[in-house]
DNA sequence: TTGAAAGCGGTACCAG
DNA sequence: CTGGTACCGCTTTCAA
């Protein structure tokens, strides 16, 4: 691997200009051919570790979330990795599995390695906890926000979007509701169980039954086996993994029963008309994230941004 | 951001002291103690940077996909993390867009950052160009082999894998079969293929038709159509996408044609009996290529691997 | 414009 | 077992 000495040597001039040269100062017309010449003869590249040494800045985002095979992490982490990619910088992924301990674990890896920031989908609510294994390195959350209000975040409309969506169910003509829900300890989740509440409760509607699920496929196939033994006419499954187990359970009951999904994605096409989905911009979200990233890194001391887009 | 100089100083110790006790190196009980005093009181982190640029080894891996977005990609990443994530290796992900020559970008900025091994799957057929952009770094490809026997390899035993499933819809009564098949230059797509030409042809049938799918949902819809154009009685899509297409196509023909799918993945249970799906050991994929990497970064002079998973 | 030199934060070698 | 120190490859003053 040459070095930046090598070109130097190699073109007849100092390492200073080279990095000058290579960091875009203009010089004699001379020595920026002889340069080139000698980066092509040796194939130099330079070395973005020591750069990045110097520096201060790695040029390296990370992204950590509760499962990398997950429609909404991997949709994430794709718009972060668009949204940065063309501005220098690369994405660094991790799993905490959902657990706060590992998380914190690869927090403070990411603080190592010098990250210049961190999207997180915390799965605890430790924000303390957090703040310190970051130290100064900004953090923007996805997809939920913290007690204290001291990270940047992005979020979609959550309730109003369930609200909505319920809503329409029940103009529709559905009567008999259940929700398979998400963990109480996840705030998207309460805010998707409260706008589904609201939406009954203004139609002087109750619900038939709120099953836990846990945000699994298998949660999904119970909470609906559960609903149907309850005698519902309409599901509102609280995210993607629900809404697949919900659709794919085995039961004749379910022919009747519409499905309100949180990110049912492509499931329409494939369940058809019992299918009702509202999706998150995921890769919008992901991207938004980057952007808040971004600005703290610019400016790390302007006030802390809450986004909420729009479903 | 306390440096080893601050412990040292802290602990009265010199920073070679720090630094051997901090890799593990015994010492006297005294300065242990001192040192991990002076470890808690600053809240030091050693710097990775610094670490890697003297001992040559980032500890990074790079993963090249050709679209984050993807259940195969995601879950492979998510195999390579988890394999290498005990080792103290991180994981770096870059979406190359299915284009060569922004993958060869992404192969050379994986360089300078000094990634100690790159996973692969590939988007040309370039490989010459890719080893060049790689250096010395040691690469494994998924799902891809190349002409030259220059990278090691995972790849699945897609030809008896198609057969298999093939021969076994056949067994099972269907007489007019039809294929979706990836892009020709994809091997994986030829070998599936193949698998599909061979159980036809040893039962003496010919294919209906077979159309190609460019491996998108989208191509997996036309694909489903112009096949039941062609009055099918079974269709094999040759991958997740194709598959997800070829079973979304809303169209009353449909409801007696048999999919078979390559990663129909949990679609099973949405869509029931019309599907019957062989999935790939995605995770156990990328776990595979993690561990060529490992081995090809201890010895690197060992003879090229190329793994075939069972189906 | 350019060259020389001082680090960035560690590791590892060499004496002691 | 420990301290002192050269150096990894680059950026960035400071003079010339």
């Amino acid at each position: 691997m040459p070095t930046i000495k090598d070109v130097a040597r190699e073109a007849g001039v100092s390492v200073g200009t080279v990095s000058r040269y290579l960091n875009g100062a203009v010089l004699k017309e001379q020595n920026q051919r002889r340069i080139d010449a000698a980066v092509a003869r040796l194939g130099y590249r330079r070395n973005a570790l020591a750069r990045s040494m110097k520096t201060g800045r790695s040029m390296l985002v990370g992204v950590i979330v509760p499962a990398l095979s997950n429609m909404f992490s991997m949709r994430v982490i794709e718009g972060v990795e668009h949204a940065l990619e063309g501005r220098g910088f690369s994405v660094l992924v991790a799993d905490s599995g959902g657990d706060a301990v590992r998380e914190r674990e690869k927090v403070a890896l990411l603080r190592e390695r010098m990250a210049d920031g961190l999207v997180l989908m915390p799965s605890g609510g430790a924000a303390r906890a957090i703040l310190r294994a970051a130290g100064k390195m900004p953090v923007a959350l996805i997809d939920r926000e913290m007690d204290e209000r001291c990270f940047d975040s992005v979020l979609v409309k959550n309730e109003a979007g369930a609200y909505r969506m319920v809503r329409a169910a029940i103009a529709d003509g559905a009567r008999r509701l259940g929700m398979i829900a998400g963990p109480e300890t996840v705030q998207t989740a309460r805010e998707r169980r409260a706008g589904f509440l609201r939406a009954l409760a203004e139609c002087r509607l109750a619900p038939v039954t709120i099953v836990p699920g846990d945000y699994t496929v298998e949660g999904g196939k119970a909470g609906m086996s559960a609903l149907l033994d309850a005698g519902v006419d309409a599901v509102f499954a609280a995210n993607h993994e629900l809404t697949v187990g919900a659709l794919s359970l085995r039961d004749p009951r379910a022919a009747n029963v519409r499905v309100l999904g949180f990110d049912g994605m492509e499931l329409g096409d494939l369940c058809g008309e019992r299918l009702t989905s509202l999706n998150q911009p995921m890769e919008e979200m992901g991207r938004a994230a980057a952007g808040l990233l971004l600005a703290r890194i610019e400016r790390p001391d302007a006030p802390i941004q809450s986004l909420r887009l729009p479903l």
